[in-house]
DNA sequence: AAATAAACGAGACGGTACGTCCTGTCTTTGG
DNA sequence: CCAAAGACAGGACGTACCGTCTCGTTTATTT
C-alpha cells in the first residue's frame, strides 16, 4: 500500500474551507441561479482556477459544502431505545433542524438540477437525503418487529415518503414551518398510518386533544 | 365603457402558441437551468424581442404554459359525488395525471427559482397548485361535515400536506413513480389518518392488503 | 399628354416636411452615426412606414433635407458683374454662409457615408456641392477670358480645390472658422496664384492691408 | 523605482494586432458605418469581449490601429536639406503616400465621428493630422526665415491648409487622384502663393508650363 | 542550500447568453 | 390609398460569466 509520494505545494485545506464556505453563504444570500463560480471564487478571495482545480460545477462544489455540514452535525441518524415513536421524533427534530440551517435554497437548487443530471442525483441521494431516509426506515422496521406498528395496510416506504414529502413540500412553498410542531403532528399522524389491527387508539396522545375520555 | 380602440397590429396568437410550446418542450427535454430565451425564441421560429415584449423572465413564459396547459385540460377539480373516497381518487387521479405530463422539470425548475422570487412564487401557487391544494381541502372538509372523516387526531392540513409533499417528493427525486397506484395507496393512508373514532376498520378496504387474519 | 389620374389619399406635404426638418434637427443634434429613422419618424410625429415609403435610407432623407435648404436659400450661383474678384467674394461669401446652416454634421456625415455609395456620392455631388464648384470655376473662367486670371501657371481646377478644399478642412476639423475673413483671405490668394505674368503686384489688395492709395 | 509587479495572464500582442489589422482591413472593405465590433472580432478570430476589454469603440480601434500604421512606417516628418521647396515635395510625397495606403475610409470615418465627439477629434488630430500640419508648417517657417518665402501676403496657416484641405477634399470626394503629380503642382502653387515680393517669378520652375515667352 | 514541482492569486483568452435597441416588413384601424 | 400605430423576424449592441490558458509567486519535498 505505497502512497503516492507527496510533491510540489499541498493543497490549501484554508482556500477549500473558504470555497465551501462562500458557496454556501452566497447560495443562501443570492438563490441557487445567481450562485456562478466567478462569484464563488471573489466572495472567497481565491483565483477562479482553485475552484476548477479542485470542482467541476458549482454543484459539485455545493454537493460537498452540504456534506461537511451534515459531517459537521455529526447526527446521531438512527438511535435505538426502545421507544419506537420517541426514537421517530428525536429523528424528526434532528432531522428538520438541520433541514432549516441546511440552506432550503442549496438543497432545493440541487434537487431542480438534478432532474437531468442522473449522477448528481445519486449524489445528493447518498450523501445528504438518503441516510435520513434510511435511518426513518430502520425505525419504523423495529417498531413493526417489535410489534409497535404494522405495515399490514400502509407499507413502510409510503410512510418515510410521507414524512419526508412534507418536509420537502414546505421547504419549498415555505407554506407552514418544518418545526418541532410538525414532527410532532407527523409523529402522531405515523403511529395512526401505521397502528396496528389490535391497538386501541388511546394508546397514543393526539397532539391537539384537550383531554377526551 | 368605451374599449380602448385597438391601434396598431395586434398581437400574433401563432407566435404566442409557438414560444410557450417551444418554452414547454425545451425545459422537458433538456431541464430548467439549460433553458434560455434565446432557445426559446430560436425554437419558437420568432424574434428574440418578441418573447421579451410579453415576458420578462423566462419564469413567466413557463408559467404562463403551464397555466394555458392547466387550462386546457379544464380538469373538474372538486367532484362532489356523495362519495368522499372516491371524489378524493378522482381527484388524485386527474392531478397525478397532468402532474406527469406537466413537465416535472418545469415544475420543479419554478419551484426552485421561487424560493427567492416570492412574486413568482405566489403566482405558481395561485394559477398551478394552489387550486389543486385547495380543492382537496374542500373534499376533505365535505367528508368531515358528513361524518365520514374526522379532524380531531390530524389536521387537514397535514393531510393534504400528506398528499402533494409525497407527490412533489416523488416527482423531485424519482424514487418511485406518482401513478395510479399511488393514488389508491394515498386515498387509502387518508381514510386511516382522517378515520372517525367510531368507525370500523373494515368500513373500507386497504388496498395491497396481503393478508387478513 | 394625360396625366396620371390622382387616385387615393394625396401625400401629406405636412409629413414630409416634419419628416425632413426632423432629420436635420437631430443630425445637428447627435450626430450622423446617431440618427436613426425610427428615431426621425418618432420626432416627426409621422408613423415609421411613412418615412421608408418614400425614402429609402436615412441618407435619402438627409440629402433630399439638403436640397430642399439649397432650394430654398435660393443663392444666386454666379453672379457676373464683370469684377471677377467681386464675384469670387460674393460667391464665397454665399457659400460659407449656407455651408455653416447646413448643418456640418449632416454634410460631412453624408460625404462619409459617400465614401463606399457611388450613388450617394453622385447625388451628393450633383445636387449640392457640384453646382458651387461649377459656379466657381466659371467665374475663373471668364476671369482668365477677361485677362484678368491666368490658368498658365496654376491649374483653374487645383484653384477651386483649394478653396474648397480649405473650406471643407476647417468645416471637418475646426481648427478655424469658416467666416467672411476666411472668404476675404481666399480671394487674396487666388489672385496671387491665378495672377497673369505682367500683373504688378500692386494690383489686387492684399486682405490685412487697410486702404493704400 | 520597483515596477508594479506584472500579475496575471499578459495581453496578448497576436491578439492586439490581430484586431487592428481586421479592423482596418474590414474598413477598407465595407466602409465606415459598415464596420462592428462584432465583425472585427469575428474578422480578427478573437472574442468579442477581447476587443471591448481595450478599446471602448470600434473608433478607438481605428484610432490606434492608424497611430500604429503611421508609427510603423515612422517617416521622417520635417527634412531639413536646405532646400524648402524639395523639403515640400519630400514632405507631401511621404504623406500622400500614406493617405493613400492609410485607408481614406477609415479617416474620413473617424473624422466624420469626430464631428461630435471632441475627444475623438483631439486625438485624431493628435497623433494622425496634426504632426504633418506641424511638419509641414516648420518647413514653411523655416524658408520664410531664409527668405525663400514670406506669409506679408498670404499667411502659413492658409498655405497648410490650402495643401490639406486639397489632399483631404480629393480624397473625401474622389474627384481627383492624391498622387505625386498632385505634390508636384501644390509645391508650384505654394511658391507663387508665398513668393517674397522681389522673387523673380523664373525662380521656380513651374510645372505643367506649356509656353514660357 | 538548491532544485524540483505543484498549488496559489491574478487575469487575459475565445465563447455564449443576456436584455436593449434599431432595422425593414407586416397588418391592423382610421382619415 | 395614405397615415398612425405597433407587432413581427432579425441582428448588433455592450455586459457578465463560462471554462481554459498563461503568468509570477509561494510552499512543500527531494536532493
Amino acid at each position: 500500500m505505497a502512497e503516492m509520494a507527496a510533491r510540489g505545494r499541498p493543497r490549501s485545506e484554508t482556500a477549500r474551507r473558504a470555497v465551501l464556505d462562500a458557496a454556501l453563504r452566497l447560495c443562501q444570500r443570492d438563490g441557487y441561479q445567481a450562485l456562478t463560480i466567478k462569484g464563488i471564487a471573489e466572495a472567497a478571495g481565491v483565483g477562479r482556477q482553485t475552484v476548477y482545480r479542485w470542482w467541476p460545477t458549482k454543484e459539485a462544489v455545493l454537493l460537498e459544502a452540504l456534506r461537511d455540514l451534515v459531517h459537521r452535525q455529526g447526527a446521531r441518524l438512527a438511535p435505538d431505545t426502545g421507544d419506537t415513536l420517541g426514537d421517530i421524533r428525536t429523528l424528526l427534530d434532528t432531522t428538520f433542524r438541520l433541514a432549516r440551517e441546511l440552506t432550503g435554497h442549496a438543497l432545493v437548487g440541487l434537487m431542480a438540477e438534478a432532474q437531468h443530471d442522473p449522477g448528481l442525483s445519486a449524489r445528493l441521494q447518498g450523501t445528504v437525503v438518503g441516510p435520513r431516509r434510511a435511518a426513518l426506515h430502520d425505525v419504523l422496521v423495529r417498531g413493526v418487529e417489535r410489534g409497535e406498528l404494522s405495515d399490514d395496510e400502509v407499507s413502510l416506504g409510503l410512510a418515510v415518503d410521507f414524512v419526508f414529502g412534507t418536509m420537502w413540500y414546505r421547504l419549498i412553498s415555505h407554506h407552514a414551518p418544518v418545526d418541532d410542531d410538525l414532527a410532532q403532528q407527523l409523529t402522531h399522524a405515523l403511529s395512526r398510518l401505521l397502528r396496528p389491527a389490535g391497538a386501541t387508539a388511546d394508546g397514543l396522545a393526539a397532539p391537539g386533544r384537550k383531554r377526551r375520555l
